[in-house]
RNA sequence: GCCCCUAUAGCUCAGCUGGUAGAGCAAUUGAUUUGUAAUCAAUAGGUCCGCGGUUCGAGUCCGUGUGGGGGCACCA
């Protein structure tokens, strides 16, 4: 059990174990001290702590706890002291809500004028000198006309519309940090001192709407990290760096893979470096989703809308579709066509060609199906969010008893994928009924058990998402975790009764009567753009040896092994290894530096003794190695490497 | 779409308060035959994102459009 370690005024150091209570540490150390002070150190930081402690505050004990608890009231504390500060600065400026999240807090303002990156600054400036005012927190409970009157009186609207949304029973506490008070939960700490002056940091200003309604005026939100100490946010402050090191969009550039450019926002131009990846995750695809018995089709990129508005996507999304309108000169009136956003209606299409049968089920269709959507402009980033993309998409068309064993098979597919994409671990969110639905309880209910039956199955652990399945069917969502923590969410399964109705498709039953199938929409990539933009940034440019557009380098020290080398090559990719030879009269180190930069996994150096011992002196990506070897052995143990994961025989 | 920021050579950037552009790397050419992350030298390279405006004069100031970035909203 972690314990808690008290330094009491006289240096001496108490411990207690942690889930004890604040009413229990202040008898004990009334017993043997009966002072007015005491200081805790948590994790290494010095915390002060107020005497006595109220037993039925869990604010001491939280202090006291773990750091992560301690942390929370800290930014909490922040986010008050920094609108404290803002309005010191700019007297005027109208606060919002200012709330704690994953690694700081943001708070939101309205004020005429924008703030600066100069201002983050003055307002850090002004934030130290509150926290070193050591000013007490307290709080008091407010009856709402009390309150309201004072919102009214202070100018702060956004604080009565907080106050008109509080529930009448929910007594409203104010917290008082020094002269400046805010209307809040809690809980918080004894007094701004508490809050250690060096380990936070005002990172961004942005756009933000009040209470996330786009209908309303933009707020200004400025952004904070804090943490309990100095080296944590030290840290947290490298993690920043690193990630934004291995930006898909800057190795994208580096690596040559692809570019992007004004004439088509949204778009991507595939060089030959990425498409090669880009190719050969599409063939291990293919091959993944034959063997788990899934039929390739392919649907047309040009569809009139007479389909969108029967699927319901012309309503709902014609504002992000691409139309293209064709003047017939024969044509009574224009053609109007949309670009296709996603394939499900189109699957649908082939489902009712000719007539299926219950012996046809479960049907499931895939296309690597390229959907073009007019997403709006401050959604677009790099190739994680484009407007032209290819879904994994498919569809399994099935009858309800069917439902749990597909679930169950695909979430075993997608593990296998994941696995062999490098992401071991990931997470289910298993979304239920919404409060606004179609269809009745009776088959919510089945369906929703089919599939948390089929998750059990696979004994993976999973999340309920309560009230978050579209209105028409429960899905899962499947987020996997990258290599610096970060989540991605990619994969989606979709019990839809829907569209099959909309679109009328039947199937014939045992019965000899038409029956509704269901629609399970299944992605596991999501889109090819976007994963592999995950890819590079997970690997930061370091793909797997099969993924990796050039595998192999082998380089010439001096002119004399050029044969040696261009014979090398020519043996690796005989055996179906991609290697490139440079012979260019250039210094080994100046070779190794620049293949290293273009992310190379393996160069080969061959220089006099090579070429004599007929061995290459290997050495891999981020390795200070190398090692000389047989070359045959190389050719042999790369080719290996390069076969992709499902069609290695080992 | 909204708020803020931003756009100079292939890349990374400099160009103070307005006086028609500069560096490093990359590229090209030449020399160098080199042992695991930058050999040396020379050369070439720019409608300073587009369009308007202010001014004797605009890369620089103003407006506007477009692209990009950070967020918000959106993500079938």
């Amino acid at each position: 059990m972690a314990q808690i370690a008290l330094t009491l005024p006289d240096q001496s150091i108490r411990q207690y174990d942690t889930g004890i209570t604040a009413g229990q540490v202040a008898a004990d150390i009334s017993k043997s001290l009966g002072k007015k002070a005491i200081s805790a150190t948590v994790n290494g930081q010095h915390w002060d702590l107020q005497w006595p402690i109220d037993a039925d505050s869990d604010i001491a004990i939280h202090t006291m706890q773990d750091d992560e608890q301690a942390s929370e009231l800290v930014r909490h504390d922040l986010a008050h002291i920094m609108a404290r500060a803002v309005q010191e600065i700019w007297p005027g400026t109208k606060v919002t809500i200012g709330p704690v999240i994953k690694h700081g807090w943001y708070y939101d303002f309205d004020r005429a004028e924008s703030f600066t990156p100069e201002d983050l600054g003055l307002i850090e400036k002004k934030m130290k000198e509150i926290i070193n005012k050591r000013e007490p927190v307290t709080t008091e409970v407010w009856d709402r006309a009390r309150a309201v009157k004072h919102y009214e009186d202070n100018n702060e609207p956004y604080k009565v519309e907080l106050i008109d949304a509080i529930p009448g029973d929910e007594p409203l506490r104010m917290y008082w940090h020094g002269e400046w008070q805010d209307l809040c939960r809690g809980p918080h700490l004894q007094h701004t001192g508490q809050v250690p002056g060096d380990a936070f940091k005002l990172m961004s200003i942005a756009g933000a709407y009040w209470r996330g309604d786009s209908d309303r005026a933009m707020l200004q939100r400025i952004y904070g990290v804090a943490f309990t100490g100095k080296e944590k946010l030290k840290a947290h402050l490298n993690m920043l760096e690193e990630a934004s090191k291995r930006d898909h969009r800057k190795l994208g550039r580096e690596m040559d893979l692809f570019h992007m450019q004004e004439e088509a926002p949204g778009q991507i131009f595939w060089h030959p470096n990425g498409w090669s990846i880009y190719t050969d995750l599409q063939d291990y695809m293919r091959r993944k989703q034959r063997a788990a018995g899934y039929v390739e089709v392919n649907t047309p990129q040009v569809v009139d809308r007479k389909l969108w508005e029967a699927s319901g996507h012309w309503d709902k999304y014609q504002e992000h579709m691409f139309i293209v309108e064709v003047d017939e000169e024969h044509a009574r009136e224009k053609a109007v066509n949309a670009l296709k956003p996603m394939n499900c209606p189109c699957h649908v299409q082939i489902f009712n060609t000719g007539m299926k049968s219950y012996r046809d089920l479960p049907l499931r269709m895939a296309e690597f199906g390229s959907c073009n959507r007019y997403e709006p402009s401050g959604a677009l980033h790099g190739i994680m969010r484009v407007r032209g993309f290819t879904q994994d998409d498919g569809h399994i068309f099935c009858r309800e008893d069917q439902i749990e064993a597909e679930c169950a098979s695909f979430i075993t597919y997608l593990s296998s994928v994941y696995k062999d994409l490098g992401f071991e671990t990931f997470e289910i969110m298993f979304a239920t009924r919404p409060e606004k639905r179609v269809g009745t309880e009776e088959s919510w209910d089945h369906v929703e058990t089919a599939l948390e039956n089929a998750i059990k199955a696979t004994g993976h652990p999973y999340t309920l998402d309560e009230g978050e399945g579209a209105f028409y069917g429960p899905k899962l969502d499947f987020k996997l975790t990258d290599a610096i923590g970060r989540e991605w969410q990619c994969g989606t399964f979709q019990v839809d009764p829907n569209l099959p109705e909309r679109l009328g498709a039947t199937y014939v039953g045992e019965d000899g009567a038409k029956h509704r199938p269901f629609m399970l929409h299944r992605a596991c990539l999501g889109s090819f753009e976007r994963f592999i933009g995950i890819l590079i940034e997970n690997s930061a440019g370091k793909l797997p040896f099969w993924l990796a557009p050039r595998q192999v380098v082998v380089a010439s020290i001096t002119s004399d092994a050029d044969d040696y080398v261009l014979d090398a090559v020519a043996q690796l990719k005989a055996a179906g290894v991609s290697a490139e030879a440079d012979i260019r009269n250039e210094k080994i180190n100046y070779k190794v530096r620049e293949h290293s930069l273009g992310k190379v996994p393996v160069i080969l150096a061959v220089g006099h003794r090579e070429v004599e011992e007929n061995t290459v002196s290997m050495r891999r990506l981020g390795s200070k190695q190398s090692s000389v070897l047989p070359l045959a052995d190389v050719v042999v143990d790369l080719a290996i490497e390069a076969t992709p994961p499902d069609l290695r025989k080992d």
